[in-house]
DNA sequence: ACTGCTAATGTTATATTATAACGAAACACA
DNA sequence: TGTGTTTCGTTATAATATAACATTAGCAGT
């Protein structure tokens, strides 16, 4: 699924640039002069655009990302650098199989999975 | 490491009772009768909790657990209900190794890792 | 017991992240 | 053109978290 509006665009486009993730303060703060006023404005864009898999919300940063391969949405493998921030996609369908067959797991239905791997990126090493 | 002061033990054990996952604002209303009257002061507790590694905060929900086990603090793997919010610490100390270690990753360092599994559990399937 | 240090605590204020609620505008289309 | 639906703007407020600083408690050495 691609953006289906301009700002759905414009935010898209703005995240997809950035190395570290931004949080929606950080977005509304970049497009006020665009017409952004409000939070809630921000968050529509980006929960439009999580359910539409183009974006990841990283849970231990409340903040945002774009994702370059499409994906189905709310499974996520991101490295995090304590350091200098910059946030890494990291593409293992397989993992994901992996979790979603897990047995610990017991019983359990996973519908959305997060992994985040936060430490020092191979510059900041 | 056990807890050190009576508040970390007070809410080490409450956090052992849930099943659920509590905010830090859960935690201060449960306990304003034994004079916690701050966040602050639920979250200094809550932080030593998570520096001895004897609870999780489970980023997707912004709230904390207790772990049973003794483990490395900041590593975890957590299958979460979206249903009846039970949340379950899954022990897997090899398939974290294997975070450490995977290829992906790429000259990155891991310190912390926190896996969240959402869906559905046995009982609410 | 007294001193001096450190860690823990109390308190107020404020920052940050997110959602609710509701009316107005835009759009789709019979 | 009228009608229903979705998007958008706006205000308000909820929920989560930290900063800053004063105070107290515990403890080690004398």
């Amino acid at each position: 699924m691609k953006p289906q509006t301009p700002r759905q665009q414009l935010i898209y486009d703005y995240l997809r640039e950035q190395k570290t993730a931004q949080s929606a303060y950080d977005i509304l703060d970049e497009f006020r002069a665009h017409g952004f006023r409000a939070p809630s404005q921000v968050y529509r864009v980006l929960n439009k655009l999580l359910e539409f898999g183009l974006i990841h919300r990283v849970e231990s940063l409340n903040a945002y990302i774009a994702c370059e391969q499409e994906h189905v949405a709310g499974h996520s493998i991101v490295a995090i650098c304590n350091n200098c921030g910059i946030v890494k996609e990291i593409p293992t369908a397989n993992l994901i199989d992996q979790f979603e067959n897990f047995d610990g797991l017991d019983g359990f239905t996973t519908q959305e999975l997060a992994v985040e791997v936060k430490g020092r990126c191979s510059i900041c090493n």
